[in-house]
DNA sequence: AAACCCTGCAACCGCTCTTAC
DNA sequence: GGTAAGAGCGGTTGCAGGGTT
């Protein structure tokens, strides 16, 4: 472990990059070459050393300051300018999913860097959803701190969606972690001139949808993980402290397992949001061929009555383990392409669209179709369908995506 | 016109992880 | 196995430019 020499210690300079440094480091690269410094064992020492050569002779700059402004900046496939609306949306989907994990997300969005992506949401997105009353951080709707009787029904349900994402960001993570060993030497040769190792987490969770399940490596979190799955397998309960350290929630709190990104070989997985008709909560009820139904909150002493699938259970099929690796293209929805009976997707998108657009005003009446709705007792009806659909989208569209990752 | 405020973004900082020795 | 240094990542800062008073 150790930091890289400050600049401060050699006298680099620090501060904005001007033409003519740019055009050096351009000259240079056009000279040597570039890449993922850490995947040309042996280049990179002597990239640094004719970095060190290139200060001593002009370019004041530390070799991170160049990586920097390479990566970030002069590479040739970076796009710049504003973001479209598509790639908006796919920011905040991806978020909601990976939380802060900029490098993870900037792999599913074509010629953007991190940097870029994580400025944007912070100076824009950010804020645009907190106009729209969405918790940034958590990505559900602010309004359901409001007191209430039905408030707290929906703040459950909400609770319930949260720890179920929360749950498979988590496996999600924790096979990135697993499989990016396994197949970062076959992947390296695949990546592009960005020269960045990252490998897709969510390319990584939909190859483990057509992959057996295997243990779950030795994380803290995933031992908790893992420590309830055969439970659940057997329609067992909870999940304890399984907690994220990103987390909002805590699932001590919430006690439901939540197998919902693991499946079976060559299995027909489906995943069905399940919903106690009685209360507002509601769970994911994963089946694979043998019809092994988990459901994760069946013997939940939070929700004891939960038992039978309703009118209201929402399923939707991977459909995606027979399918190679993504083609190259346009990060275009699988679904939107093909209507492949994922309309909801497409609703969900010309929604969202909506509310970018204009936000405020269909705030405001959305908070008064709440409020209406409150006062005929099916508020917690409206705010959980709501919901539902926001994270169940999400999943989906992530699902039917990631197979055009340009990533692969 | 000047001062102030706000916004956007490039760049830096500091940390962890990985790799080489 | 231990250590040093490179690579990568996320958080933060500081400045430039535009808008407002």
């Amino acid at each position: 472990m150790g930091r890289s020499p400050c600049c401060e210690k050699v006298g680099l300079k620090k501060g904005p990059w001007t033409p003519e440094e740019d055009q050096k480091l351009l000259a240079y690269i056009e000279e040597h070459g570039h890449g993922s410094w850490r995947a040309l064992p042996g280049k990179a020492g002597d990239v640094y050393r004719l970095f060190l050569a290139n200060y001593i002779c002009s370019l004041q700059r530390c070799g991170k300051s160049c990586r920097l402004r390479w990566t970030n900046y002069l590479r040739p496939d970076i796009k710049r300018g504003k973001f479209n609306l598509q790639e908006e949306q796919t920011i905040i989907q991806l978020h909601a999913l990976l939380g802060n994990r900029w490098s993870a997300i900037a792999t599913h969005l074509p010629k953007r860097t991190d940097n870029e992506i994580k400025n944007y949401w912070n100076t824009h997105l950010k804020k645009r959803l907190t106009k729209m009353g969405i918790d940034p951080v958590t990505h559900k709707p602010k309004s359901d701190t409001l007191s209430s009787v039905d408030g707290q029904c929906k703040n459950e349900a909400n609770l319930s969606h949260m720890a179920q994402w929360e749950s498979a960001r988590l496996e999600a993570e924790a096979r990135l972690v697993r499989e990016s060993k396994l197949r970062s030497n076959s992947f390296q040769h695949q990546l592009g001139s960005s020269g960045s190792a990252r490998v897709s987490v969510l390319a990584q969770l939909q190859n483990k949808m057509a992959a057996p399940l295997a243990a779950p490596p030795c994380l803290d979190v995933l031992k908790a993980w893992h420590g309830v799955w055969p439970k659940s397998a057997k329609g067992g309960v909870g999940a304890g402290d399984l907690e994220s350290p990103t987390s909002t929630l805590s699932f001590s709190e919430i006690a439901l397992s939540m197998p919902a990104v693991g499946f079976g070989e060559n299995s027909a997985a489906v995943i069905e949001f399940v919903r106690n008709p009685g209360t507002c909560e509601g769970g994911l009820v994963v089946k694979e061929e043998c019809e092994v139904e988990w459901k994760g909150l069946e013997k939940s002493t939070h929700f004891p009555e939960f038992k039978e699938r309703t009118e209201n259970s929402m399923s939707f099929t991977s459909g995606l383990h027979d399918m190679p690796f993504p083609v190259e293209g346009s990060w275009i929805s699988e679904s939107l392409r093909t209507g492949n009976g994922h309309e909801h997707v497409s609703n969900f998108i010309e929604g969202f669209t909506d509310l970018l657009l204009d936000n405020s005003d269909d705030r405001n009446s959305s908070d008064s179709s709440e409020d209406s709705d409150n006062a005929d007792g099916s508020g917690g009806d409206h705010i959980y369908e709501e919901n539902k659909n926001y994270w169940n989208d999400i999943l989906n569209l992530v699902n039917s995506s990631s197979f055009d990752s340009p990533v692969f």
